[in-house]
DNA sequence: ATTATCTATAGATCTATAGATAATGC
DNA sequence: ATTATCTATAGATCTATAGATAATGC
C-alpha cells in the first residue's frame, strides 16, 4: 500500500551504485589523462574491492568506454531540458549554443571527460552535433544563416564549443556569460548573420538551468 | 680533404636513426590511440630489440611526451618557411591560416599526433597560437578586425584550425582548397571582416608549400 | 536461498637490466 | 677501444578468478 513497490530491488540499487562509482572514478581518471593505471586503483578509488569490478565489466577498456558514453548521455539530458517554442531558428540555435556553453561550468566533470575525448563530443548521436546541425540547417532554409556547406558550418561551430570549454576551464576568473555570449556572437556571424543581430540575439533572456535533476 | 669532417660521427646518426623510428612508432601508435601498449610493442614496430629503448628513453612517458614534442616542432618548421613581406596584418593572418589548414594533409601523422593532443596544438609556445595572437592583434590594432578580446578569439580561430583538420582526415574526398579558404573566410568574419573582404582575402595566390623540407 | 561484494592469489605479463654481440673509431 | 644495439631473464606488477563473507529476498 506504501505506493507502487519499487521496481528496482535494493540488490539492483545497490549495483547500480557500485557501477556508478567505478564509472566516476573513470571519470575522473579520464580528465586527469591517466588511462594507463591498474584496475587496482579504479576499484579503490571507487571505494569497492576489486573482484567487484569485474562483476560489471570485462575490461579497462570497456569501463571506460562506458565512463565516456555515461558522459554523453548526461550532457544530453541536460541539454533536453531546453526546448521551448522559439520560431526563429536563427534565435533557436543562438539559444542552445549559449546555453550549452554555460554546461561547462555547470556540469564540469562531464565537460572535462569530453573535452578529453576532444572531438567526440560533436560526433556522438547523443552529442550536440545532430542538434546544431538541424538547427542551422532550418536557419539557412529561413535565409537566416548563408546558405553553406553544413560540414564546413559545423567546423567553426563544434570547434568554438570544444575552445570554449577549454577556455572557461583553464581561467576561472572569466566572466562566463559575457565569454560565453561574445564566442556565440561570433560563431553567429561567421554563419552569415549580421553584428549587430548576432549581439541582440546574444543579449536575450535565457531560461537558467539547474537541469542536473536526474544526474548522478 | 673531401669536405669539412661531418660533425656527427656514424655513430651519432645511428643513434639518431634508432630514437627517430621509436619516435615514428610511438607518434603511430597516439594516431591509434594505443597508449597502454607494452614497450616491447613499441621496439618491435621500430624494429629494434627491447633493450635499445632504455639507451634513449626512461620510461614510455617519456617517449610520448617526446613524440608529441617532435611533432610540434615540426609543425612549427613548417610554418616559418612561409614567412613573406605581406603588411596587411589582416592579409597575413589569412595566409597563415589558409597554409596551416592544408598541412593536415601534407603532413597528416604529424597533425593526426597533435589532434590527437587535442588542444594541445594552440597551447604550445611552438604551435600556432603564439603566431595567430601576433597577427590578430596586429591586425586589431590597424583597425582591420574588430577590437575583441584576444582570448574569445583564439576560441573560433584555434577551435576551427582544429576541426578542419579532423573534418580533412575524415572525409578525403573533400576538395581541400575550398574547405580550407571557406573556414578560412568563416573565421576571418567572426574576427570582424566583412563577408565580401574575407573572401577576397582567400581567394589570393598562395605559396606553395613543399617544405617538407627538413623532416623525417 | 540468492545475489553482490570482498580477500587472497595463481598465472600471465611487463619492466628494466646484465651480459653478449655488432658496428665504428683510431 | 669504444659505443650502440641485441638477446635473455629476474623480479615486479597486473589481471582475472576461486572461494569466503555480507546483504537482501522470501
Amino acid at each position: 500500500m506504501s505506493g507502487v513497490p519499487t521496481s528496482t530491488s535494493r540488490f539492483d540499487k545497490r549495483r547500480a551504485r557500485t557501477r556508478a562509482a567505478l564509472i566516476e572514478a573513470a571519470q575522473g581518471l579520464l580528465v586527469e589523462g591517466r588511462l594507463g593505471v591498474p584496475i587496482r586503483e579504479v576499484t579503490e578509488r571507487a571505494d569497492v574491492g576489486i573482484g567487484t569490478f569485474y562483476n560489471h565489466f570485462a575490461s579497462k577498456d570497456e569501463l571506460f568506454a562506458a565512463a565516456i558514453e555515461s558522459a554523453l548521455s548526461q550532457w544530453a539530458e541536460s541539454l533536453d531540458a531546453v526546448d521551448d517554442g522559439t520560431t526563429d531558428p536563427a534565435a533557436l540555435f543562438a539559444r542552445s549554443f549559449r546555453l550549452t556553453g554555460r554546461l561547462h561550468r555547470l556540469e564540469p566533470q562531464i565537460s572535462r571527460v569530453l573535452l578529453s575525448q576532444g572531438h567526440a563530443l560533436s560526433q556522438s548521436p547523443d552529442g550536440m552535433g545532430p542538434r546544431a546541425r538541424r538547427d542551422i540547417r532550418a536557419a539557412q532554409e529561413a535565409g537566416r544563416f548563408l546558405d553553406m556547406d553544413l560540414d564546413r558550418a559545423m567546423v567553426v561551430v563544434t570547434g568554438a564549443m570544444i575552445e570554449l570549454g577549454h577556455l572557461l576551464h583553464e581561467r576561472p576568473g572569466l566572466d562566463e556569460a559575457e565569454t560565453v555570449d561574445g564566442v556565440t556572437s561570433d560563431v553567429l556571424v561567421a554563419l552569415g548573420l549580421e553584428r549587430a543581430e548576432a549581439e541582440r540575439l546574444c543579449a536575450e533572456p535565457l531560461p537558467s538551468i539547474d537541469a542536473t535533476a536526474g544526474l548522478g
